[in-house]
DNA sequence: ATACCGATTGGCT
DNA sequence: GCCAATCGGTATC
């Protein structure tokens, strides 16, 4: 395989836990921006308190029952748009938020959408990674593993350097707990180690089941 | 119709 | 380390 080749359908739709570690160094390429994935996140369906998707289909969280391959986008704390990959088969809810990059390419347009920060900050965690790829609600639901267009907007998911197992590390969640705090048990984080683009860890809040 | 809350971030102590 | 910002989604009445 290419180092460039996308990767197809077939590798998405399976569980979002096996999908999320071999993510790891791969190229996500969108609008002239190509970020190598640091650090992603399995979200699943019924079993995981942390899941959007945990109280069953809503409009919002329609795309992480659909099939593999496409994008969810969603907003959160009045600022932030975060951008998941759906995995998983139809009617299962199961998606990988990305949640932090290394700029490969694309420097100047990511530095005029992140200011003066560090560049080692421009796709560290969600928030921050969906402005450098100044991805949004009109991002939700692209197809990332049709044949590609030609379009500079096409959004791209493609081999890159797969990450060596030695240096995958796993762990919580960050910002989950869930209702009892269950969300946080499952070690479902992946992040590359020693990468200076990985957020911070925080750990959820505990909340009451309502 | 209304109230509560969040898969976060940036600024301040 | 702590906390306010800010608003769409979701649940509840």
């Amino acid at each position: 395989m290419s180092v460039d080749e996308r990767l197809p359908r077939e590798f998405f739709a399976r569980p979002s836990v096996e999908v999320a570690p071999e993510l790891l160094g791969r190229h996500l390429s969108y609008g002239g921006v190509t970020l190598r994935l640091t650090e992603l996140e399995a979200y699943a369906g019924e079993i995981d308190p942390g899941s959007h998707a945990f109280r069953g289909m809503t409009p919002r969280t329609q795309p992480m029952f659909g099939p593999a391959g496409f994008t969810y986008v969603y907003f959160t704390y009045g600022h932030h748009w975060c951008v998941n990959l759906v995995a998983g088969e139809v009617g299962t809810a199961a998606a990988v938020l990305v949640r932090a990059g290394e700029v490969v390419a694309g420097h100047d347009l990511v530095r005029s959408r992140r200011g003066p920060v560090r560049e080692r900050d421009w796709a560290r965690g969600p928030g921050r990674l969906g402005q450098a790829l100044a991805m949004g609600r009109e991002q939700t639901g692209l197809d990332f593993c049709r044949p590609p267009l030609g379009e500079p907007i096409d959004l791209v998911v493609s081999a890159g350097e797969p990450v060596e197992a030695a240096d995958v590390r796993v762990g919580p969640r960050v910002g989950v707990s869930g209702p009892g705090g269950d969300g946080a048990r499952y070690p479902w984080r992946f992040w590359v180690d020693g990468e200076p683009s990985v957020s911070a860890y925080r750990p959820g809040v505990v909340r009451k089941r309502r």
